[in-house]
DNA sequence: ACGACTTTGTGCGCGCGTTCACAAACGCCT
DNA sequence: AGGCGTTTGTGAACGCGCGCACAAAGTCGT
């Protein structure tokens, strides 16, 4: 498995790898297809994509090592993915790319294009309503809300920024819209709270923050810092193989000609401190 | 488990975990800490960031349990992931939080300040650059790279937007920092390729590509869009416990009654296709 | 100084996920 | 039509990670 790339890790890992989803039900197989393993779905969205490739590309049918090569994962691994979603292979030829695609695309909701709200705008909030693969994966941006006042009012990307009083009107009603947190920590329990209040049922947290929600709410965790600082224990890990904790790599010196950037480096007063997530 | 937070995933990833670390030499044990095993590394950003705030607080010891709690996992997972690291606590008493703060930083290599390059300047890598919460985990943006001519030159957070054939001149050399993949899908494995040329062993990734490296180069994953996916699979779920495929939850009608929203969704003139990531 | 209480560190069992290996099923060629 | 090669689907073994429960170890009170 070494030299080749995977999900988070998550594990995600890494994950994830560490869902905390509800495990709902037990195990009924009524249809055909019943209880999908965590680990299943999170590759799902990686199956789909190489489909749409494929499809793209031209191809009627694949088979699962070829499938699984442009999933980067294993061909036993995909096939039993797969098998629990049932049986849409055919023996000696493999998978009909088009129909493949359309059942995992069906499991993951895509069908329906999905309402998302966007609470927090500043720095990566706005930049997340204007993530373009948004909308190609069937997720339609419907709100961006903020409760500072200097953005508030303000245009983003074709939506007004509202306060987050006007939550209810859009997150609640029947189909609960997904809602994207991207405020700083200190206030990423207090919305969250808002949100569920409102309805909300899935909630992406891009908070460094524990959330606490309750049964039946469903909350990822995206953490920025924290993967980059996954890949500096191992980084630190290939530089020090004997020592105790000697210089990690990039103490101090040796910080590249570089010409331009030699000035001032990340000017903090740009922004106020932990401001976006 | 259900009505809490998790990582990635890890997952998580995985998230998730679901690593991809080249799991290295076999597992000495010299000096006294030796292998921790992933699924642990990918908990101790959390564990250090539930420290600093206690150590904020006034803090001066913690039990297993208390910090557990503060981090969202069972404090069984917590003794045992830190033992891992060796033994920092006083039984009947705790740790001490900023001996075990310095000592998980430590690990993690925030002792010397990691230098990290950000590839691939627009939409969401203008935000990253912008991120505080790098900067506050020991993380300095030192580079800042495209090949688009419309922003090569410009000056985003204090750093001028370089192209990338002057990688080399900050990547390489002894402390190889950690590069940020904020490209389109399409050039993310070219990009990378130049990326390990120039010297680069740790690469995050924010395209919905997979990522061929060769071995010894350390690549984690972040996905934004599979994150809804998931997100949208257990939705579709709990609102779908019957029947195959229904109206997954927001068809078409009842977009809510918002007003000032209720116009053009999502320009997508405003940006080309998968323009950043 | 000694006993009682508190908390860490860990040995053990369990369940999930991954991998191997193979039988069943399907198309194709003769 | 029938055999042959191909590929799926899955049973079984393996390994990792999690949680329980307890002994070791230290503190505090008397």
């Amino acid at each position: 498995m070494p030299g080749l790339t995977a999900v988070d890790e998550d594990d995600v890992s890494s994950a994830r790898r560490d869902g905390a989803h509800a495990a709902e039900g037990a195990g009924r197989h009524l249809g055909g297809a019943a209880v999908v393993p965590e680990a299943t779905v999170a590759r799902l969205p990686q199956y789909l994509r190489a489909l749409t490739a494929l499809a793209e590309a031209g191809s009627r049918t694949v088979s699962s090592e070829a499938l699984a090569e442009a999933a980067g994962v294993g061909s036993a691994k995909l096939r039993k993915d797969l098998s629990h979603l049932g049986s849409y292979g055919t023996r000696g030829v493999g998978y009909d790319v088009a129909e493949l695609q359309r059942h995992i695309a069906d499991r993951l909701g895509q069908a329906g294009s999905w309402r998302v709200v966007i609470v927090g705008v500043g720095n990566l909030g706005h930049a997340l309503a204007g993530y373009s693969g948004f909308a190609s994966r069937g997720f339609t941006v419907v709100g961006l809300f903020d409760d500072d006042p200097a953005v508030v009012g303000q245009v983003v990307v074709g939506l007004r920024v509202r306060p987050l009083d006007e939550l209810a009107e859009v997150v609640g009603g029947p189909g609960s819209a997904i809602a994207v947190l991207a405020v700083p920590a200190q206030h990423a329990q207090a919305v969250c709270d808002r949100l569920v209040a409102a309805g909300t049922r899935s909630v992406l947290n891009f908070a460094p923050t524990v959330l606490r929600v309750p049964d039946g709410v469903d909350v990822r965790k995206v953490d920025l810092a924290s993967e980059l600082q996954i890949l500096a224990f191992h980084a630190q890990r290939r530089a020090a193989p004997a020592a105790a904790a000697p210089a990690p790599g990039a103490a101090a010196p040796a910080r590249g000609a570089t010409g331009a950037s030699a000035g001032p480096l990340l000017p903090h007063a740009l922004r106020r401190v932990e401001e976006v997530v």
